[in-house]
DNA sequence: GTCTATACCTCGATAGAC
DNA sequence: GTCTATCGAGGTATAGAC
């Protein structure tokens, strides 16, 4: 499992969406050992936290080789294109969530499950919410092949999810009149935490055990 | 009352998102009949479509101005900057949202205010899910002084959910722990349609029923 | 593997004719 | 109010020295 770890300083919420300033994001360099050499890793890192600040497009090879220390014409030392940059991110996020919500689905009944799932998986976009939303709102920039790719883990996810939805329908312990519909909500609960959530907030534990309780609320018979 | 009918043929969702080929977004221009000349509502309907489709940053001036049959330097005698045509369509947009919601908190109990609100709310963001991707999604590209603008908007939405459910509390028909968290997520509920929503999909005023359901359910005693 | 320098392109916005 | 033409800036990516 990818544990991600990181840490910015941002004042976002409902209303104050997207003008933080004095934006100070960085994203621990020591969770992300796996990317080798040191410098693909700082690159990676900085692309992450420029990408979730800025998104894919305002972002520019500069301000990420500049944040890594480099000149703009290392960066394609160590990756081919900036889209490249945005796939590897895409591709460890999906991977990393998807991995969190199969690891919290191991209770017995369907209700235990889904709120060690929803919880986990709004935990995750709170704590790594700098990789969520460049996971979340960042698709369109990835190449069709490279989407692709990652679409694949996401139909993965959402399956899940309407899994053990269908299982609670199945013992009578959920009621649910739409079950794709359904899906989506509890999905786009966790998801569009992403959007809004600033560190100086709220814990991320606190708030997937709300969010678990929301959620089991929306399905419960 | 802004009323806005935006008609766009998208194949969108969790899985397939931003991805979506053969986009044949057309904003219809009737309803923008207050914004003179005919030009300058051809610049904004695309304008729309263009953001909704690529995002502020990726949309060219020149894309705009070939979408309303215009040469690129034609837009710039009706808005004096790319930037200045968002802020309208964001202001324009908040605007639209917060009235829907004023017009809907009408009832007398606090559950039917609140049903009304979430599916009316839910329902603008299917029906002109093209300038609602707009006015959530591209906030970080207005000025600070725009985005000062839209946002005491934002702050009126949140707290006109915010009372509602104050309101179910006092008289008992809610039983809400987290006033504040539990807010952000009904509104989440129903901002996140403007990620994933596609005509193909669902009818709106379903969608809406659906939403209203859930979020009663969350917060009922 | 990093640098400086730069090629080549496209951008937002402007000038000036009609 | 629209056009053609273009400016100046800044973008991605590459060349070649070290």
């Amino acid at each position: 499992m990818l544990a991600f770890s990181v840490v910015t300083k941002r004042l976002l919420s409902f209303t104050n969406l997207g003008q933080g300033v004095n934006v100070s994001a960085v994203t621990s360099p020591l969770v992300w050992e796996h990317v080798q050499p040191p410098a693909a890793r700082r690159l990676l890192t900085g692309a992450i936290d420029a990408f979730a600040e800025r998104g894919f497009q305002a972002t520019t090879t500069r301000d990420i080789a500049s944040r890594a220390g480099m000149s703009p014409a290392a960066l394609y030392v160590h990756y081919p294109s900036k889209e490249r940059l945005l796939f590897e991110i895409s591709l460890y996020g999906h991977q990393a969530a998807l991995e969190i919500l199969t690891k919290a689905d191991s209770g017995a009944a369907p209700a235990d499950r889904l709120r060690a799932m929803v919880s986990a998986f709004t935990a995750w976009h709170a704590e790594h919410h700098t990789i969520a939303r460049v996971v979340q709102y960042e698709l369109a920039a990835l190449s069709p092949e490279h989407f692709a790719e990652v679409a694949t883990i996401r139909r993965a996810i959402s399956a899940m999810i309407e899994q053990v939805l269908a299982d609670g329908v199945a013992d009578g312990s959920f009621a649910v009149d739409d079950l794709h519909g359904t899906t989506l909500a509890v999905l786009s609960l966790s998801i569009d935490v992403a959007r809004w959530y600033s560190p100086s907030r709220q814990d991320p534990a606190e708030l997937g055990a709300l969010y678990a309780d929301l959620a089991l609320r929306m399905v419960q018979a």
